[in-house]
This record gives structure tokens, sequence and C-alpha cells, in this order.
DNA sequence: CATCTGTTATATTTGTAGTATAACAGATGG
DNA sequence: CCATCTGTTATACTACAAATATAACAGATG
């Protein structure tokens, strides 16, 4: 899996890693029970520090989309990702509710906005098997 | 306008300033032309310093939700909203997409996606008339 | 036993958020 | 005419997060 940062973006290195990783799950990229790189090998490879690797991993793992083994390393859940808890629905909301307003007011109307979620939804279904 | 604010969010307190006054105008109850509250008197009302939410203005005026006229205070953009820039676009783009990746490993279908964002649409269309 | 894994602990640098003061410039109203 | 209101700018400071740099520890593997 190739993973791009932007050094320039005001998303975090750790942050763009989550992502990354859980949209390669999303597009079926990363499937369940696959290896992911050690936190050294992934930060040599990229060129970020140990502890960054790290931080996304250990954030992933919180959620439940990796897990990680003690000498082992690190695998995508073998036992399935997690579900939609109450904790992720808040997060979604919150999330979702100011980008909506933002929409609306610059008159995207519901009809367009939900073609741009569903467009986007199948984007990354379909997964970027040619990566340019 | 009643503006609450988090702090233990990790939003910082001018995005959940600026979130709010966007959200205000997309619901209805901030109108083009309206009157917003002077940095001093905002400021000393949520309990805030003036140059917290000088940024939040100052970023609002830059993306032309708000006007910013020197003597006479701050109002809702008067000519209207920001419409569909390219810079807009990218920017939803990329906020989104994060979040529709979490929800496909979730196992969120794009029926159930779709029915989130548009009941939020008219939530927010609806407006909090009400305050509790 | 060297080597790989994740883990933990410090320390340092850098940038952002937020506060605290202070002063400036232009407009307004008494 | 002057006090007072606007936004604006500047400086300094604290606090915290992000990221790096090293180093060492613990357990498993070949």
């Amino acid at each position: 899996m190739i993973i791009r940062l932007d050094m320039q973006s005001d998303l975090p290195i750790y942050t763009q890693l989550m992502n990354q990783i859980i949209e390669g799950i999303a597009s079926g990229e990363l499937k369940p029970g696959e290896d992911l790189p050690s936190v050294r090998s992934l930060a040599s490879d990229i060129g970020v520090n140990l502890h960054t690797i790290n931080k996304a991993y250990t954030l992933l793992k919180q959620e439940g989309f990796i897990q990680i083994h003690r000498q082992k390393g690190v695998v995508v859940n073998p036992e399935g990702m997690p579900g939609i808890t109450p904790e992720y629905e808040q997060k979604q909301t919150e999330q979702l509710r100011p980008m909506i307003a933002e929409a609306i007011c610059r008159s995207v109307d519901k009809e367009h906005l939900l073609q741009i979620v569903e467009s986007l939804y199948d984007d990354i279904l379909h997964g970027e098997k040619e990566n340019a």
C-alpha cells in the first residue's frame, strides 16, 4: 500500500496515516488479517519518526481497526471492523454538522450534496486499484 | 444568537465560533445584513480574549461569510453567501472522504449514510428556533 | 545469541491556541 | 471638541500538541 503524506497539510501526519489506512480497508486494498509494516520500517519508508507511526497505530487499535501483537507485529483486525457505536455516531454527527451547514450557506441543494456523498462512497469502494 | 463553547473540545475556540456562526446563517437565524457583536463585547460575553474572536471573524471574512467595516462593525454579508468555488469543493472532498471511508469500514450502507446526511440537512434548515 | 517485534521514557524543537496589555486610526455622538 | 466606540496591529507570555531524536527494555524468533 502506498502512503502519501502532505507535509504542508494542516492535518497531523499521524491523522493522515490513520485516514489512509482506514480508506485502504474500506476500499478492500487492506483485508482483515493482512499484515501492516512494523513501526520502524514504515517510519523509515516514509521518512518520519517511529513515534509518529506508533501514535497512528495505537489510535487505530483503540478504535478497533487493527490489532497489535507484541512480537508478531501489526495486522488489520482479523475479527472484522468495529461496528456502529454510540460514540462513533456522535463523532460522525459532530463532524458532518458543520460541513452540511456550510454547504447550505453556499447553496448546495440537498440532492446535489447527496450526490456528492454517494459518488465519493462509490469512489472509495471501487478503490484506487489504478495508482497514478 | 446564543453561543455555546466546549472548553473540553479538541476543536479550537475560534473554530467552534466559526461553525456556530455558519450554522446560524444556514438555519436562517442570522440573515444577510444582520449585525454581529463587536469583537470586544462578544469576547467579554463568552469570556474569551478579544483576539480569539478576531481570528474567527477574520477567517469568516476571508471566506466571504461576513463583512467587517472599520468603524461600523461586523455584519453577515449583505451581498449574499459565497458560492461553490473550486477551493471549497476541494476542501469539502478532503473532509468528506475520510468520514465516508470510516463509515464504509463500519458497515454503514450507502442508503443509511445518505439518510443521516439528509436528516442533518433538514435539521439545520429548520433551525434551533426553540433553544433549550 | 543476534535480531526482530512493540513499548516506554526523556528531552528537545517547533508551531498553534489562547491570553494579557497596549496602542493606533478612523468614525460617531453628545 | 472630546470621549467613546469600532476594527487593527504589535508584543510578550503561557500552555499544549506534533514531531523528532535517542536510548533502553521485554518478549519472541531463527
